[in-house]
RNA sequence: GUCCCCAUCGUCUAGUCAGGUCCAGGACACCGGCCUUUCACGCCGGCAACACCGGUUCAAAUCCGGUUGGGGACGCCA
């Protein structure tokens, strides 16, 4: 039994987004499922469009995730000889051969084909030139790619995919690819199966985007005379407009940064990523990384796209509501360390940290954090909506105010009085101010709720929360009396 | 234009390979209710889909053919 070998090979042209995280997690599931290898390995033939950022922010961006990999990072750049030296036994061999063709010349033909409605594939101009021709036009100094020459047979090429099952292809619709340029340097379909076939890479899993290059390379690994590996094409992610979904036309919302920056637990990405696409077969919809890591399996990988359903523009659906739906649960059913060891960062960010936090109010800190976080649907709500538990300077949202202040001007005279009252309590706790709150809406003849939603409102500047008296308790009888003394600055405009 | 892939609620999907237990199940979203000082959680309930046509069969979401629709690829990008 031959060890798993699976690979995740970006290229780095722009940041991770949503479509490669998932094809990354894949990968690293399958590997770690079967104690494999996930190799991560650097496209980076593109010298154009590569770059170091690029690079950094792919690495970045599995390191968060959680997405570890066994060996590399590897670049393809560097085993270009490889891919060269393969090029040439191809040419020795007669399965490939230089071709002449100016980018010109074939951009015009593809042009032509495609407006006059015919395949646009290239026509094997140079499939045939004698050897005294390649000659002269070499010794004329003409630059020449190599061509891959597929060979003439009839019927069909397959290969058994895990996810489609057979897929099929006539050899007839496959065009001589080129796999060197004329610069010398290798391409794409070349290099890929030569550095697959070196990293000895039992299990291909990528996009259903790759599907024609499959049966390109299928022919390549027959002409390096090395084995097939197992292919399994997943389904692509796609925006509600069924485009495909791109760096370059989605922006950050498909940046796997963009969910670290919002508040996004990793794993509830992670969560999430799996069950676009695929689905466990039983209605288990929460995994932990073993039950994952045990439970997933190619086989059941949809074979139809599936939609990331998100509205640019619409607040609400800023993402697919069903992550933000997972990250809620997780948020909700964090350890209570593990919750404030992910929020530390969120307040340090926003200037709210306190060392007292990891020391002596360690305990008042992470009881904050239980009792406020039943309503946020991201880490960076405790630094917005949750403001106003960790510093004086936080705003009052306007819907409230009108709600539960403006409109009982009589709370100028009731809230500090409140306030002074609190002031004398010895035992200030969630009971004694509930019953003392009582009290007074009672002596004053009016429902508690008036003074309850007044506080609620002076003293987070939220139109929800918890429980009040909890809350009261939580932000303890100092800041309480404070912040409920004064609020005819709140009338003021 | 050619080739390849795909097709169940708005979205993610179960069910398709081994046809009947499916007048199609779950989740998210949405709507209503309960709870409640608010909001949320939670709980209860509701709306909502087998793309279409034909065939096979006692029986089709499931098998076959076609149509339509969607996606992908067709680069000296990866």
């Amino acid at each position: 039994m031959s060890e798993v070998r699976v690979r995740f090979p970006p290229s780095p042209t722009g940041y991770l987004h949503i479509g490669g995280a998932r094809t990354a997690l894949y990968n690293w599931l399958f590997a770690r499922q079967h104690r494999g290898t996930l190799v991560l390995r650097i496209e980076d033939t593109d010298e154009e469009r590569s770059t170091q950022a690029s690079i950094d922010g792919i690495i970045d961006g599995l390191n968060w995730l959680g997405l570890d990999w066994d060996e590399g990072p590897y670049f393809q750049t560097e085993h270009a000889a490889d891919h060269v030296a393969a090029a040439e036994r191809l040419l020795v061999a007669g399965r490939a051969y230089k071709c002449f063709c100016t980018r010109e010349e074939l951009e015009q033909k593809r042009e032509q084909a495609l407006a006059e409605k015919r395949d646009p594939g290239y026509d094997g101009s140079c499939r045939n030139l004698s050897a005294a021709d390649i000659a002269t036009r070499e010794a004329q100094g003409q630059a020449a790619v190599i061509r891959f020459k597929v060979p003439e047979r009839s019927g069909t090429l397959f290969y058994d995919d895990e996810v489609l099952g057979r897929i099929e292809r006539a050899y007839s619709e496959i065009e001589d690819f080129v796999i060197v340029r004329s610069n010398g340097k290798p391409l794409y379909l070349l290099s890929n199966v030569v550095d697959d076939i070196r990293d000895r890479i039992t299990h291909v899993i990528r996009g259903q985007d790759h599907m024609t290059n499959t049966t390109r390379q299928v022919l390549l690994y027959e002409a390096l005379e090395a084995p097939l590996p197992v292919f399994a094409h997943i389904p692509l992610t796609l925006d509600i407009q069924k485009r495909k979904i791109s760096k370059r036309s989605h922006g950050e919302v498909v940046a796997v940064q963009f969910y670290r920056e919002r508040g996004f637990l990793p794993w509830a990405l992670c969560n999430f990523l799996a069950l676009l696409g695929w689905n466990p077969g039983t209605e288990q919809e929460f995994f932990s990384r073993e039950e994952l890591t045990k439970t997933f399996s190619l086989a059941r990988i949809n074979r139809a796209n599936s939609v990331f359903n998100f509205r640019p523009g619409d607040e609400k659906f800023f993402t697919d509501p069903k992550l933000i739906a997972i990250n809620e649960h997780y948020l909700r059913n964090l350890e209570r360390e593990e919750l404030g060891t992910l929020v530390q960062p969120v307040l340090e960010q926003a200037g709210l940290w306190q060392p007292a936090y990891a020391d002596e109010r360690r305990n008042w800190y992470l009881d904050t954090l239980l009792l406020i976080r039943d309503r946020f649907h991201t880490l960076n709500d405790f630094a917005t909506a949750g403001r106003a538990y960790f510093s004086d300077n936080y705003s009052i949202d306007p819907k409230p105010l009108a709600r539960n202040i403006l409109k009982h001007p009589q709370l100028t005279e009731w809230l500090p009085e409140l306030a002074a009252r609190f002031a004398k309590l010895t035992d200030f706790n969630s009971e004694t101010t509930e019953a003392l709150c009582r009290e007074m809406a009672a002596e004053l003849d009016i429902k508690p709720g008036i003074l309850i939603n007044a506080m609620r409102t002076v003293l987070t500047g939220q139109l929800a929360g918890a429980s009040m008296f909890d809350i009261l308790a939580s932000l303890g009888q100092d800041t309480v009396v404070r912040r409920l003394s004064t609020v005819e600055h709140l009338y003021a405009s």
